[in-house]
DNA sequence: TGAAATAACTTGTAAATACAAGTTTAAATT
DNA sequence: AATTTAAACTTGTATTTACAAGTTATTTCA
């Protein structure tokens, strides 16, 4: 009945606790039985929330002590699907956008292999520059098939999270993904857009994007400078 | 009463069969209560058991219709715990150690900050290079804090993995841990060992790496050469 | 025959319960 | 007082039951 599962209510409210520091690094959060108590759920619903805040990296569990809130990142987390992106210096990271959203036909070859489906019916292509504390951080090419997302070029993304209006507006969510990672040479354009010499190692993600909706799919290829900020992940 | 739990006989055993190919890229696994009846367990248990393999990115699930084969990863998975890396190429990965294993003192500041116990308690250092088709993939830089680890100076490391070492001698199991990335320039001793020219970009994993031991983290510095194979990762 | 309704599957969420195993605190004993 | 023991916590594993929700195959009806 309940639009979004209680276990998921728990996992958001703990976690913006966490962010907001209202637990701090070391911390004991709250006994299982404890939240079972407060929110008047059961263990296994409370046990479901707290695997997914492990699962985020963004506490530990001890057996027979209990659940220990670990430190926040240093580096910006993208590794993961919630895990740290959405938590850190989300404030002072601004978005250009650069190229888009427009409707694009594939051509040529693709980072992964395609479906019939998502061939035939094109792409809208995104290209932003994430910028902290006035530094152009990395450079994100999005590829999102043109399936069934009505409007979708004409919506506003400047310092808004893609994740966010696709999850908004048209109620898709990141279950999950895969990504493949490399140290790269910058070429003369990402190098002006992250304002590194051409040749200045540059890590690149191509990432498949899985959402729940079914075999939805979208695509990122990200182009990180790492010299200011390393990537971060829990795992 | 069981040493191991049976979840995690049945995710081992299902992931087996995964890596070997019993079970295809797109095939479904048998259903849940289809696996309950087999093994005569309960359907949370069995649910627990594929939590982990969708966790490792062996599976997919998809509501109403089941646990969907995911494809083996090209790269090198060594992003996730014991995602890929165990399951990929290993046969035809090589280990070779270039130092180590020697008890050292800290010297100069590390990558993460230390406890007390671990400053005072010196560290296991392993330096070892893994060769991939006759061709050095990566570089690893394992430091084990010297705490209640008796011999292990005098083991041999020769293609067996650190992990596994560590499980079957001292039981200690990785439970996740905390990495870093960035993309740098090889200098001349990883250009060396890695061969590839200095100032060439590789890629620098620093590892925190928590343990079932509690308190017991070991650390490991990790180049690698991704012109070859990229690095893999699901989330 | 073709479309719609139904049944029979699948996984997702959730409750209530039980005991094992590790940690901490308090009490009892020496 | 110091040590040992026990109790009271904590999380880990596991069973049983129930219904919701999505998918697929079958049946029914027009």
């Amino acid at each position: 009945m309940a639009q979004t599962p209680q276990y998921r209510r728990i996992y958001e409210l703990l976690r913006k606790h966490i962010v907001d520091g209202v637990y701090k690094e070391g911390d004991l959060l709250p006994s299982e039985n404890e939240l079972c108590r407060v929110h008047n759920i059961t263990r296994p619903t409370v046990r479901q929330a707290l695997d997914a805040l492990v699962h985020g990296g963004f506490i530990k569990k001890q057996q027979g002590k209990g659940s220990i809130v670990s430190s926040l990142p240093q580096g910006i987390g993208i590794l993961s699907v919630s895990g740290t992106t959405s938590a850190v210096g989300i404030n002072n990271l601004k978005t250009k956008i650069l190229t888009g959203p427009e409707v694009r036909a594939w051509a040529g070859a693709f980072m992964f292999p395609l479906s019939q489906v998502e061939k035939e019916s094109g792409y809208v292509y995104i290209e932003r520059l994430r910028i902290l504390d006035e530094k152009p951080i990395f450079l994100d090419v999005n590829f999102l098939p043109n399936i069934n997302l009505p409007r979708f070029t004409s919506r506003s993304f400047e310092n808004r999270s893609l994740f966010d209006i696709l999850r908004k507006f048209y109620n898709i969510q990141v279950t999950g993904g895969e990504q493949r990672l490399r140290a790269i040479k910058a070429d003369e354009n990402i190098g002006n857009h992250l304002q590194v010499k051409k040749g200045h190692p540059v890590l690149h993600l191509e990432r498949k994007i899985a959402t729940n909706r079914v075999d939805y799919y979208f695509y990122s290829s990200i182009y990180c400078n790492t010299d200011i900020s390393a990537i971060y992940g829990a795992f």
